[in-house]
DNA sequence: TCCAATCCCTACGGGAATGCTAGGGTTTCC
DNA sequence: GGAAACCCTAGCATTCCCGTAGGGATTGGA
């Protein structure tokens, strides 16, 4: 039950942009240094975002990216989907067919739960009120975790 | 973002033991075979569930397992807990050990609510509630999803 | 005009986790 | 004694995760 890196990192990395406010295209080296991840890997987190219109990207020299919207109408739930595809506990829930028996389950009504709790909470929480948070706590800019997931 | 098939099959076969109601032990094979599942695969997941006592176990023949607790006093987060491990988005989540900045992140901020929320949910629901559902639709007690996962 | 910075696309590969299967115990009732 | 059950440990095929790598295309500036 764990967010994979693709999603944290993809997450971390809109987020750098968003707390820029950069009107010029920012490089991704400079994100990736300063969210302490690899270029090359986050190079491939972008080509995804950059399709669903999350972000633009300039290309040549003084190229990078901008956010492909306003930082209120970004959700971490958009990015995550993007990146991770759709958000559910369990493949039933978001595809009918992956499910033998769908009709008649009574764990499938406790991973449907799961789910709109889930989406509702990460569709609720935009870039935006992320740069807020930092905002208030102006360590919360630089590195993050990179580490592996206990709970 | 998914929960695996130890979890969801774990699950079934606690529900499949708390609608029976059965006062004598129900042998594993029974379970399995009611829910579709591998008798051998299900074997190991009761091991670590008789072990955290949510189901006793009788050997030898006319063996068998029973609930450990009351229906109502086993939730679906006590379950998962048993066979997955701690219920978390992210590791550092759970063990701040495993975060390398763990003050100072924005992201984080947000898998601790998800965590929050998930567990909060999965927490409420208990094998009463379930079997109460069940008993509305009378079909919900039988084979269930052992399919992936897309949403 | 060249060159460096940048984005872009594809492939590959090691390591871990998942989802079982298998073999061989031990206990208990009939 | 034997069958039915639980119990324990290993192993293993597949998949997924988490990057690394190589090369190509585009653009601005010296």
């Amino acid at each position: 039950m764990r967010v994979t890196t693709r999603g944290r990192y993809a997450v971390m990395a809109m987020f750098d942009l968003a707390v820029r406010r950069s009107p010029e295209p920012v490089p991704l080296k400079q994100i990736a240094e300063h969210q302490g991840l690899s270029e090359r890997y986050l190079e491939q987190l972008m080509a995804p975002l950059r399709r669903a219109g999350l972000v633009r990207s300039v290309r040549g020299a003084q190229g990078g990216y901008t956010l492909g919207r306003l930082p209120g109408a970004i959700s971490v739930g958009d990015i995550l989907r993007v990146v991770e595809g759709p958000i559910s506990p369990v493949a039933c829930v978001a595809n009918p067919l992956a499910c033998a028996r769908t009709d008649g389950c009574v764990t499938r009504g406790i991973w449907s739960r799961l789910r709109d709790r889930m989406v509702e909470l990460l569709d609720s929480i935009t870039l935006a009120d992320l740069c807020q948070e930092a905002a208030s706590e102006p360590s919360m800019v630089g590195v993050d975790d990179r580490a592996g997931s206990l709970s």
